[in-house]
DNA sequence: TGCATGGCGCCGG
DNA sequence: ACCGGCGCCATGC
């Protein structure tokens, strides 16, 4: 049977609605988002795809503590693993090649889509990013458009400024 | 099945 | 430098 836990928190970002696996001592992320409704909706899928799953309400100190410092610039790695228990292969592999982007650096969609192994694909790079289920562990701030602007993010684009701010990559010089 | 829809890229005016 | 237009590809309906 699946366990699952899930809570929410307040942030610099506004509030952060996560689920949570346990693994041994260490905490797996399977959602991190600023979004209700997205939130709300990644539960219904989860209720679909996985019947047999128990979803309770519990907070992780933890998880919580090390996205707080991460958000505060005290630690550039959160330390966190993402466990996806949704997306096709696709949408996998282009997370898992925006994980080993470093924090303080972006690549462009383009380049990101070549990392991942679908060199025509940066446009699909791109609505994958938007279905990631984990912000900020699965760093879809740190890609960029070739163009130098910064794209988007979700509804708030703010966020990704923020973001981009903290890890002071600068809009119009990307980093390689 | 086909077609529209995206967190994009490139080129020409 | 700034558009518009077209091309790109995985998904969803």
């Amino acid at each position: 049977m699946l366990e699952l836990f899930k809570d929410d928190f307040h942030s610099v970002i506004g509030t952060l609605y996560y689920i949570w696996k346990a693994l041994n001592n260490c905490p797996e992320i399977v959602f991190l988002g600023n979004d209700r409704k997205a939130f709300d909706r990644y539960i219904e899928k989860l209720k679909i795809k996985f019947s047999d799953a128990e979803l309770y309400n519990r907070k992780s100190e933890e998880v919580e503590i090390k996205i707080s410092n991460y958000l505060a610039g005290r630690t550039p790695d959160i330390d966190l693993k993402p466990y996806f228990l949704t997306g096709s292969d696709f949408e996998k592999k282009i997370w898992l090649s925006t994980i080993k982007i470093p924090y303080g650096a972006a690549i462009s969609y383009k380049e990101l889509a070549q990392k991942a192994g679908f060199t025509r694909a940066w446009r699909a790079a791109g609505t994958a990013l938007n279905h990631n289920p984990v912000m900020l562990i699965v760093p879809c701030h740190r890609v960029i458009k070739s163009s130098g602007e910064i794209g988007f993010f979700g509804r708030d684009t703010k966020i990704k400024e923020f973001l981009l701010n903290l890890e002071n990559i600068s809009k119009n010089k990307k980093i390689k």
